[in-house]
DNA sequence: TTGAAAGCGGTACCAT
DNA sequence: ATGGTACCGCTTTCAA
């Protein structure tokens, strides 16, 4: 009955390793990260009594030591929808491959998003900061380098977007070629800095002919309640142009709902390309979202680095996906 | 041109402020955190020395004193779809809520996976592990707390997954009400513990009338391939059981592609409800994916404080989503 | 209530 | 090439 492993039940630490070697603490340190001088056998013997012992240095010990965490963080509003996800996903491929590990903090409605924020920043070498997460004071205050994704840039620090205003007017262009006349903007631009982008290049297309629906939210719900109140107004739109898939998804349940024609009488798009856009029929935008962890995460590394570069900025170009959704065309488009 | 802050560009030190409150460090240490006894007026001293010198004490120092991480981390396969994320925003809000960090780890098709989780394993208090992302051999050489998740059990590990079998059942006796007569099941048993447990259920209530079609993947593109085979064979099925909804939908582009009807000609079915799933009015069964990480960060937080408790196990149920890729119903089921 | 000092487990400089 | 040792910045006895 008596459990064998009576004699440490605790990691092994480099004390052990260099006693059992022979030989100090320092050698063992040495020893067992290649890049120093160490006869083969010093190693050879420091290699094997740290695999008897099963020894791994200790990561706080180690981090106190070079006073670095050989992690990052990457900070998100939330992952619903594929959006926010596939951003985390780009981000921690590349950071991966980079050898930090990384560490997530999703804000939702946390009245304590900016603490919660300073306090990852005390764990990590580096924070990319996702779209409406916290405010710029608190991104200004972090004493660590810092890289913003989807959000207006900061003085002096690294941001990557996508774009946002051209291919709204392509969009809007667009419609307007299928000789709609009334259109409505559907989102929230205090929500997100990426919607006003996509607002202004609407309206800059389309000017007064478009009128500016302000959502509650960016979820399907908010799209069907939305869209439900404007096809019972007197004069709904013939286009409807949404800030982003899900509440375009939610207008066209509406639509539906409603016993109206999607584009018959009502043409929708979206922004995003998700997955179910695709099976909607829903002509929407594509965005490199992937990329946009991606970025973020080579920059970190490079300036945690290297701080001293003047701020990088890019936009990430974007895609018009044109399907069924905002009226008939000639060709079909693939996919 | 000169800068000001040259006294410190690096954070401030606990024996900072404890110099400028006038105490020892010990003092300062205690009156940070509220529970030791300390005097007001020390308290409220030590408490504006700190402020003024901007003071968050180290983390790697305090863990190293500590003896833990106040973090924890979970390891999944990727991120793509709205499974994992779901599972992974489950998580992330309870740990948060219990006051840890959370470490993400996407093994994808990394070589050195087992190493990945060996290494962020010295990096937390407690790990969470999903699905097909490392060996048995891996989590039992762990030496913390784990939580597996949707993964056959280990011994002596905590486990929680969600129902496969009896919804198998539910969905397989569903479609033989139909009267369909030749089947065939789409997936991959090897790459997930969850098919097979799908596959087990259909295959107890169709037996020799559902044969097995092993997947190359569990994305659209290889639903729409292994689809695409199946209906220019001599006897194509008359329902098809996809394993997720990724591949059902795959199979639905392949049937749309060969002009075949779904359900008139092909009946098809999933699993995970994803939103895409609503949208091609795909039958399906909706799994409490969030439950499922919130579980695990639960349980994990409890054995990190008391290790000592038997292995837990908890299956957490699921939901059959009958819509119209099944057959034609009599009632239009809601949603 | 407060302070002195011993860890926590490494890294890296300085001798040898 | 190796050993001795001074940190890294905090927590936590043990005394006072």
């Amino acid at each position: 009955m008596a459990v064998k492993a009576l004699t440490s039940n605790r990691p092994a630490t480099i004390y052990q390793v260099a006693e059992r070697a022979g030989v100090s603490i320092a050698t063992v340190s040495r020893a067992l990260r290649d890049d120093t001088p160490v006869t083969d056998e010093t190693r050879r013997r420091v290699r094997q009594a740290a695999a008897e012992l099963d020894f791994t240095p200790s990561r706080s010990a180690r981090s106190l030591a070079e006073g670095r965490h050989a992690a990052n963080g990457i900070v998100f509003p939330d992952l619903v929808g594929p959006y926010y996800a596939e951003v985390v996903l780009g981000y921690e491929a590349v950071a991966a491959g980079l050898g930090s590990s990384v560490l997530i903090l999703a804000t939702r409605d946390r009245a304590d998003a900016a603490d919660a924020v300073r306090e990852l920043a005390r764990r990590v070498d580096g924070l990319a900061v996702l779209g409406r997460t916290v405010d710029d004071d608190v991104i200004t205050g972090l004493a660590l380098p810092v890289v913003l994704i989807a959000r207006d840039p900061v003085p002096g620090v690294d941001t990557v977007r996508t774009g946002n205003v051209n291919t709204a007017r392509a969009l809007a262009e667009h419609l307007r070629g299928h000789g709609y006349e009334r259109f409505a903007f559907l989102g929230d631009p205090d929500g997100s800095p990426d919607v006003v982008g996509r607002w202004t290049g609407v309206r800059q297309v389309l000017g007064g002919a478009c009128s500016l629906v302000p959502s509650p939210g960016f979820d399907l719900e908010a799209g069907q309640r939305a869209a439900r109140a404007l096809l019972r107004s007197r004069r709904p739109p013939r286009a409807l142009i949404c800030a982003n898939d899900e509440l375009a998804l939610g207008a066209l349940r509406a639509a539906e709902a409603a016993g109206r024609d999607v584009p018959g009488e009502l043409a929708v798009t979206g922004w995003d390309d998700l997955l179910a856009a695709r099976f909607a029929g829903l002509t929407t935008v594509a965005q490199p979202m992937r990329a946009l962890g991606a970025t973020a995460a080579r920059w970190l590394d490079r300036r945690i680095n290297d701080p001293t570069p003047a701020a990088r900025r890019r936009v990430l170009p974007t895609r018009l996906l044109v399907r069924g959704s905002c009226g008939a065309h000639l060709e079909v488009h693939p996919r």
